[in-house]
DNA sequence: TCTTGTTTTAAACACTTGTTTAATTTCTGT
DNA sequence: ACAGAAATTAAACAAGTGTTTAAAACAAGA
């Protein structure tokens, strides 16, 4: 069991929370004292600015949002395996955490000047050695020869976007949310049975 | 040739380019002002607020980026025809408007109590018949069964994705913009490749 | 109990926000 | 040239922004 949260983590669950539904320009930082119970001096006293605390939260959304792709890709799998797992994986942790996705894509999208670092978990994805073993794998013709982009592309739209246009898609059907998780179960076989059969020659 | 360019179209140009990079809770209407040459007093001149602005670029944006769907899904076309000419259209299209799937899917998003109406788009794909379409043709053994939502979102995300994540993707791959964008070409073959092999029985 | 350091608070700071005012300039038709 | 309308401006408004200050409340060891 725990002890009684502290402070400083009320306040970071809280800006977590803020952060992640309305983007770092969405939200004040005094919306984020409010939401975890405390006041505006407090978040600075613990965090310093709403910069800072900001970058710590991304930083920590940024190795979630991460941790599926790197710790699937380095295992001891046959590549078909890696992918099937991978999938489950991501459809299984977004459904957890619905506005990651988009959190992410956007966040390091506006930020112009490289404010914060990713550049850790890309390497990681990089140092996994999937991209060689997957070239590896084209040249034995098992696999379609694309190039890595393409593949990546192919991946990462079908196991994001589902989630990051949610409300985009439940209007343009008229869809409720529960329905539209439900049927994400679903979409998720269709993907993967999509992208292996045009991925692997058999 | 133009007349010149009346302050209210510069504005609205402005407004345009600036809530398009940065959404509408990411810029104040002085950096509106300052990007048309004005100042804020004619901002809400012309438009009476930065809300009602927004509606209004938003509206149009909408429109833009909706109208290769409903054009291509009215045509009297084969299906496999339709899939074929929208992926072609909607990444010649967002190529020039690399920005525009963004703002769509995440102002949609924070549009917590729906504040802008995008139900006219909507419709007009609903009305378009592309989903009876459909659906005649999986009874008639032509395509795969599948869902409306799956067909939609396998089709949008690998349309979408590729520019909204182009940042993401860039920075993972350590890509420039020149390359990233020519990829994008190779790849819309693929998407394609792939979509209609899975789709459609032969 | 007193002291020292930590945590919390209310208040203030300077600056930005969206919006409005009232005065001035520019345009248009007579 | 003039009058009335439209367009433009600088300035102001109240409210909100991120951040800091200085005092108060609290904890724990002497």
């Amino acid at each position: 069991m725990n002890k009684d949260r502290t402070t400083e983590d009320k306040i970071k669950e809280a800006a977590r929370s803020v952060f992640l539904s309305k983007g770092f320009s969405g939200c004040s930082s005094r919306e984020i004292a409010k939401a975890s119970g405390m006041n505006v001096a407090l978040v600075n006293y613990y965090f310093r600015s709403k910069q800072k605390l900001f970058s710590l939260i991304f930083a920590a959304a940024m190795e979630d949002f991460m941790r599926s792709m790197i710790e699937v890709f380095q295992q001891d799998l046959q590549l078909e395996e890696k992918l099937r797992i991978y999938i489950e994986k991501e459809y299984e942790f977004l459904s957890q955490h619905p506005e990651l996705a988009n959190f992410i894509i956007n966040e390091i999208k506006q930020d112009q000047h490289s404010f914060f670092d990713h550049a850790e978990q890309f390497n990681q994805v990089r140092d996994s050695g999937v991209f060689a073993e997957f070239e590896m794998a084209q040249q034995r013709g098992e696999v379609r020869k694309i190039d890595i982009l393409t593949l990546i592309l192919l991946i990462l739209s079908n196991c994001h976007y589902p989630f990051m246009a949610k409300n985009f898609m439940k209007e343009m059907l008229s869809m409720d949310d529960n329905s539209y998780q439900n049927s994400l179960q679903e979409h998720k076989k269709f993907v993967t049975e999509m992208l292996i059969n045009y991925l692997f020659k058999r």
